[in-house]
DNA sequence: AGTTTACTTTGCAAAGC
DNA sequence: GCTTTAAAAAGTAAACT
């Protein structure tokens, strides 16, 4: 029957956003706090923000990429939180400027134990090293992402740039092991 | 041409001196591990497969070797920790383990996790146990097997507990940090490991 | 003995070595 | 390849109590 008892949740999301404009780092340094800067070490500027929970790498070209939101909703407000805090500092930027979702980890649960020796040897675009972790990776397709499954049935879906592919991926997934009596 | 012809020979020269080093320090890694000559000539026909098909670009030779020596030691079923091999090879164990999934994909080599089963003989004799203990611990790890309870879970990490087990129910008591030693684990894994065999598995004691 | 913290794996962008 | 960010999964490790 129609089991739509996939609830995944999204775990993590990465956004990228292109402002056009050159940005001096080191004036945001001194004017915001929760701000980490050394570019010997790495060329971009680390914020955090409290508000969604999220860290901001800043970079002179005037890009920005923004990791840990829960949604794409959070992705998206934390970095105009962001780029309003530059803005405060440094004027001109343009209120339009792209930002693009460039992958979302996600975890679900498949709620039946999972016996990875069998998987690794019958399932396809598979890779099972126990002795390094404990996940196997499966690769898919389709929907172009990566996922671990794990001996509790618990599962991660990581590549996806869109929801709708991190569930597919898991329900393709679950369909796969369905097919080989491997559930 | 005879620039052409000269290159050729310094470049077949390089190829030879490179090939020859690679096999004295497969030699060399292989002595240090007391590895059977068939997992050496194994790991040897790997690392000219991988030579042959240009997978060391971008790579070390030495990283090469100890990825190659890994996999010939699954599979002659004479398995080696990567921990093993990094460490008489000087190559980082995250390395180890990168290029022989890379030598793994691009050679079609497909080997089947190291079973726990194959750790017990090397661990047993190193601790003095006798053919009764180690059918105990190969008993162990089979019902273990059946019932889920090595997935994901450290081969070393599962044969030790099992041996352990067996140990204490032979009267060949040996102690987790003697066993943590040999298996190259902690005593935590061990108790772990050991935990979860006792109580979900029918094995009569309870510790 | 048990606990805490940290690291292993996957995916991705950013600028530069 | 590396550097930095974030987060989940489950196992293992090192350091402490």
């Amino acid at each position: 029957m129609g089991e739509n008892d996939l609830e995944i949740e999204i775990e993590n999301i990465v956004a990228s956003a292109t402002l056009g404009r050159p940005i001096d780092l080191s004036k945001i340094s001194k004017a915001l706090k929760s701000v980490n800067f050394n570019r010997k070490q790495f060329p971009g500027l680390v914020y955090k923000l409290d508000k969604p929970k999220t860290a901001a790498l800043i970079f002179g070209s005037g890009k920005l990429v923004c990791t840990g939101a829960k949604s794409v909703e959070d992705s998206i407000k934390a970095i105009k939180t962001t780029v309003n805090k530059i803005r405060e500092v440094d004027p001109d930027i343009p209120e339009d400027y792209e930002i693009k979702i460039q992958n979302i980890v996600a975890s679900a649960n498949l709620s039946k134990p999972l016996n990875l020796d069998e998987i690794a040897m019958t399932l396809e675009n598979t890779e099972y090293e126990p002795e390094q972790f404990p996940g196997l990776v499966y690769r898919l397709d389709k929907p172009k992402v990566v996922l671990l499954l794990f001996g509790s049935g618990k599962v991660v879906c990581t590549g996806a740039r869109d929801p709708k592919d991190a569930k597919l991926g898991v329900k393709k997934t679950k369909e796969r092991l369905k097919e080989l009596n491997l559930i | 041409r005879l620039r052409k012809w000269q290159r050729k020979i310094r470049i077949s020269g390089a190829t030879e001196r490179n090939l020859a080093f690679a096999l004295s320090e497969l030699d060399r890694i292989a002595s240090r591990l007391n590895l059977p000559r068939t997992v050496r000539e194994t790991a040897s026909v790997i690392y000219r497969d991988a030579v042959k098909k240009k997978l060391i670009r971008g790579r070390s030779i030495e990283e090469v070797v100890a990825a190659a020596l890994y996999a010939a030691c699954r599979k002659c079923n004479v398995p080696r920790t990567l921990d093993e091999i990094a460490e008489v090879s000087g190559v980082k164990k995250k390395g180890v383990g990168r290029t022989y999934r890379f030598l793994a994909r691009k050679l079609n080599i497909r080997l089947p996790p190291t079973s726990p089963i194959d750790y017990v003989p090397r661990f047993a004799s190193e601790l003095g146990l006798s053919g009764k203990v180690q059918s105990k611990a190969i008993e162990i790890i089979k019902k273990a097997m059946k019932k889920g309870l090595t997935s994901g879970r450290g081969p070393t990490g599962v044969a030790a507990a099992a041996l352990y087990i067996a140990s204490v129910l032979l009267r060949e008591r040996r102690t987790q940090r003697e066993i943590a030693e040999v298996a190259g684990i902690t005593e935590v894994t061990i108790r772990n490991r050991y935990r979860e065999l006792t109580s979900k598995l029918n094995l009569g004691v309870t510790f």
